[in-house]
DNA sequence: GCAACCTTGGAAAGCGCTTTCAAAAGTAGC
DNA sequence: GCTACTTTTGAAAGCGCTTTCCAAGGTTGC
């Protein structure tokens, strides 16, 4: 630990490093082997005597050595870290995923490279410019705005794991959790409560997933024979301010309702609060529920009936296709299906 | 961008580097000059004629060169990363903060590093050794569990920023934003809305920044000359299921309150659903304040009254400071100071 | 005891850049 | 036109590892 250590070496001293820095020479000085040797042990490349092994591990541990991963890339050409691109950083949606993400590909050795896309395309494609310049190995793309197109060629220079959508590419996996089903069974659900008229929130028209929430929630009518009312489909952004707003277009518009279908939580908590402020209870008044379910959902008032998927289990997901893909294997699909977390914010209306 | 590219060079083709890889090497002889000026032109590190410049200039974007970071890290032995623990990653409430220091640090060219230490010592600790071993210049460490010998003893190695706490250390710059006086003006303004008997959900006993809400608290009490009543404080650990558990526990407890305030406003939220659970409204049965004014906050029913602080403003400060520590300068300190978003969830009880 | 072979380990050449050192080229001054 | 500088540029030596290539050391067999 202290600065000054005497009496170390047994010939000339090594060349004082900066800040203390130990090498790989030095340990194979320490050791009495050359270098190549300590990296063969380092790596297990290749057979070394016992008795060499013990050395250069009491030379390792003596001089507390850690190997330079910066070194390492630049020899090995591989700079073992992977981008993640991610639209909002600070949504508690994503975050999740997040947390899944990085702790698998640092099992696995990697860094993980965080940036945010915040929605926006040319922000996104400025996002993989800096990691290729950066010379990830890999991209985790959740959610991608960027047009198919493009991904593809992506692919062609990095192996690249794609989550809410889905490409045909060689070196890519998608892991397109379809949100149809997930929608329809929430649909079903208040359908199956007694509800005829179910309004919709849905989210940003440009986005797939949106689209496949709002799908789901077709064919969940157009099964129950229920028409489908386009006056009961107000447009959200998948935000609380958005749903706040859509609750308000659909209360202004005089539209007849007993239930709605938010496209994600945060729209739900908007369109509950618009109701509380109109005096309409829920469930009592109108029934409602939300898409993601996301960790304070059981905790709001009252505790939302909501969409379940496991979003941590896509992140782990994705870390593992992703580390599938640089070792060259081909990723197997594991989706997880979505389930019902059936709480207080709905009620039956069968008579 | 075809992979066959023809007519390109003049005498000997460059040898072709795996993947298209375009090296600063082939830019020298692409525009006949030496690597060493180009390096010095990338660089602005020496003046070049002008005429070379723009040959290779040309031959830069001819070729599509991008520096290698990992090469260009190695030879300037500095690694351009830095490294910022956090402890949940998907925590809405830090979730912000992250998304700030990725972009300031995103701009002065650095890459981030993320690692959660899930509030645990020894992961925490493990997270620092990995980024030694990745080498990163510096560790923005957001309120960490660590104890300060070590922080002070980490500080030798690489320059480090803390938020939430403070440390008296040559190469740190400690962000403690004190939330004491956040946690006053909570309970002040409850007090002036004429409550007596306000509860405290604390946070988890370790943590420096819960006993600094605790102490707010305290001091607001006694500078109103309001008894402090031990009763009327329960543990909680800044989750919405703690929060949940401690109002229970409160009212189990039969104790008496008109008020609340809880350490945070996941705290808040477990809170408000067990008084409802209890059939007690709020705020006309009783009032409650949080702290940290998530962006849920004001969707929820009702609006969260709640100490507002823009942690965004938090993970800026983080970035500028670290990046004024790596350059050497002396970060400026600039706090924000802690106001009071009032919204639906207090009423008054003066008569 | 020596040829033929397998195992170990060292020397040295990179990886793609930066940077020092010194030579080449340009500029001034007389 | 030649000397004395100053600027511009190239050659080469790293940065700390990995890895190829080859020699030394050991084994085995006859």
């Amino acid at each position: 630990m202290a600065t000054g250590r005497k009496s170390t070496g047994s010939k000339a001293a090594a060349p004082v490093a900066p800040a203390g820095v130990v090498t790989l020479e030095m340990v194979a000085e320490e050791a009495g082997v050359s270098p190549s040797t300590v990296s063969r042990i380092l790596n297990g490349t290749a057979k070394v005597r016992e008795s060499k092994v013990r050395a250069v591990r009491a030379a390792i541990s003596k001089l507390q050595f850690q190997p330079n991963p910066v070194a390492r890339s630049l020899a090995r050409g591989r700079s073992m870290s992977v981008g993640v691109i991610i639209q909002t950083i600070d949504s508690p949606f994503y975050g999740e995923a997040l947390a899944a993400i990085e702790k698998g590909l640092f099992r696995a050795g990697y860094s993980v490279l965080f940036l945010s896309g915040h929605w926006r395309e040319d922000d996104e494609r400025r996002c993989v410019e800096h990691l290729l310049a950066r010379r990830v190995e890999g991209i985790i793309l959740v959610t991608s705005c960027l047009p198919d197109a493009e991904l593809v060629r992506l692919t062609r220079t990095v192996p690249i794991v794609l989550t809410g959508r889905s490409i045909e590419a060689e070196r890519s996996y998608s892991m397109d959790a379809d949100s149809t089903p997930g929608a329809r069974l929430a649909t079903e659900y208040l359908i199956g409560q007694g509800h005829r008229k179910i309004a919709f929130i849905a989210g940003p028209a440009n986005h797939p997933d949106s689209q496949q929430r709002l799908n789901g929630y077709k064919a969940a009518l157009a099964n129950a024979k229920i028409p489908f009312a386009a006056k009961l489909v107000v447009p959200g952004d998948y935000s609380d301010a958005g749903g706040h707003l859509a609750m308000n277009r659909l209360l202004d518009a005089k539209a007849e309702f007993t239930a709605v279908f938010a496209a994600n939580d945060q729209t739900a908590y908007g369109a509950m609060l618009a109701l509380h402020r109109r005096g309409l209870r829920v469930p009592q008044d109108v029934s409602i529920v939300g898409f993601d379910d996301l960790p304070t959902s059981s905790y709001i008032i009252p505790p939302l009936t909501t969409v379940h998927r496991s979003i941590h289990e896509v992140g782990e997901a994705a870390a593992e296709a992703m580390i599938d893909l640089l070792d060259g294997r081909v990723p197997v699909s594991k989706l997880s299906t979505a389930t019902l977390a059936i709480r207080e914010s709905t009620r039956s209306v069968r008579y």
